[in-house]
DNA sequence: TGAATTTATGTAAGTGCTTACATTTCAGAG
DNA sequence: CTCTGAAATGTAAGCACTTACATAAATTCA
């Protein structure tokens, strides 16, 4: 069932058909009832590959993501993805890991489907990395980095002030005589880096030194932090507060903590659902995906139409207190 | 940049180019390389639309799931993708919520991207439902269904025998002297309506009557289920034991029991990350996502290549005991 | 009522591939 | 050195749409 044999059926060509299809003014109300009667006698759907051929278009975009099963990263697959479908645009799920080179070659493969634009999910990294895949897809198709910064032509940014956040927080613990921060974190992407720096400011704002042994890189999973922080404090490495990178090491270290019978204030990050699972309940700063994502597609969406659109937004993250603060 | 650009430089047929992109063995060597070559110089990708309309396939596999923010769900979505990305398949996804309604729409909208097939996570309901869409579905691609059962023609199926494993809690607990025992759930999907009937045929194998109030239909969050069990505690209700159709739910009670004072076995369902957040760390059933997934996928590709594949694939759930179980 | 517009429809040329079938090339056999 | 069959290549017809341009029909206005 082609377009050829609706337009016989309706004794119309195929270009009546077509506009029909295509919303287009130019044709009689009488002649589109018709069309779209017989489309639905049919049960006739126009074949999206000779559409996309003929518009140039499929209206796909890729989503690329470092792993959809974290909690994280799950969130804001979703919400960029019921957004896109709001605007009649599906999404093409690329989840890649930490490796770069798998970033590379799934961004390719993304691209080699004809995407109408691709977003990066927690996929960039530090200038110091190369990030010229990125740059490179951008000059093909719009480019949206949620949660990283990418300073390249063609590459929009959306993400929230995480560093601020974790210096900020520095502060606050400081405020409760809490001197000795530990600080863990996982990956080196752009969002790791920029808040292991906001540690680092913090600490220099509240006038306490750096510690190398407080500032540990640690597995992904609640038991791989656990038993790092619980080596630290066999050790004998004072530990006041914890602040982590993502609320799973959070979580991890406040087992850790809770076995050793100690109880100290401990923020996570991402404010995900984590953090109401763990007992007690974790606090957490929220760094805005329900805003962060809405705002990219919209940006996507913008762009798409030829408009244009700021290179970069950048949102205010939101400490959400529970009870791992001033309890501890 | 198209075939016929690739072939003209190359100085040869674009039947040539085709032939050296779909790795026909009719080419000679040189020929090969040289266009290979060219392609490389000239950074040629074939139009994707174009390759589909020829071949009639753009090798997109449909996901369609409940909600990929769910833990669960995301995890599934994860296993999914990665193993279909590894048979160069890509995945088209679509995160439906819980709508009978939405659920036909994005399926239709799938296929008619032409998807070359269908997977289904956590999105069919038992047969009273109307699963027509699902049989319509079938009729066009294969549709392959994960952690659910539709018995209709060309519907494959893949799933855990999840009433086992609740049936089989129940006597456990009962072992444990536990007779009140309260089960909690939140949508009436196929396997929620598969976990309701293990409870009741394990308090018929236990010798325990049904009592309504120890079976709970409760918001799907921490704070829903939370208070809802305090509420029922308040109210008076007999609880010596707490199962749940998925780990958040099992933790808002576990929260709402430490804040009365009480101690009880609490075994979730999925043994998703939050099991392991939580402190005591939960007790769950492992539904063997990680053997159900890559199963859905091999049995895809079993059918892609016109094999053909067993209609019903099930295994046995695990229960993994922590320490919300003996210890309650 | 006829000319001038406007609106609706049709014709045909893309869009960039695949592939059946026809043709040419090339080895190896006789 | 020709013949034959296999291997390599080319020709051209799809695949199912969109759309610029041409034409026909309907409307407006004088």
């Amino acid at each position: 069932m082609n377009i050829y044999d609706i337009a016989k059926r309706c004794g119309v060509s195929i270009a009546t058909v077509s506009r029909v299809l295509n919303g287009s003014q130019n044709v009689s109300a009488k002649t589109r009832e018709k069309v779209l009667a017989v489309m639905r006698e049919e049960d006739y759907t126009p074949n999206a590959f000779a559409r996309g051929l003929g518009l140039d278009t499929m209206r796909m975009i890729g989503i690329l993501c470092t792993d959809v099963s974290d909690t994280f990263y799950a969130k804001a697959v979703s919400l960029v993805e019921s957004d896109l479908r709001r605007r009649g645009f599906d999404s093409l799920l690329c989840s890649t890991g930490n490796s770069l080179a798998e970033k590379k070659k799934y961004l390719e493969l993304l691209l080699a489907k004809r995407v109408d634009a691709v977003i990066l999910i927690g996929s960039a990294f530090k200038e110091s990395v190369d990030n010229s895949h990125i740059g490179d897809a951008a000059s093909r198709v719009p480019v949206v980095v949620i949660n990283g910064l990418v300073e390249l032509p063609g590459v929009y940014c959306v993400l929230c002030d995480e560093r601020s956040a974790v210096r900020r927080n520095v502060t606050l613990l400081k405020q409760q005589r809490c001197e000795h921060i530990l600080y863990l974190y996982d990956a080196p992407t752009y969002s790791g880096q920029e808040k292991i720096e906001g540690y680092r400011e913090g600490l220099r704002d509240a006038g306490l030194p750096f510690r190398e042994e407080l500032l540990a890189r640690v597995p992904k999973s609640v038991e791989g932090a656990s038993n790092a922080i619980t080596n630290l404090l066999e050790k004998g490495v004072p530990v006041s507060a914890v602040m982590a990178s993502e609320d799973l090491l959070a979580i991890g270290a406040q087992k850790a903590l809770q076995k050793a019978g100690r109880s100290v204030p401990v923020i996570g990050f991402n404010n995900s659902i984590l953090a109401e699972c763990a007992s007690p309940a974790l606090t957490s700063v929220d760094n805005m995906l329900e805003t962060l994502c809405p705002s990219a597609v919209s940006l996507l969406a913008d762009l798409q139409e030829g408009k244009s659109a700021p290179q970069k937004i950048v949102v205010s993250p939101r400490l959400v207190e529970r009870e791992t603060f001033r309890a501890g």
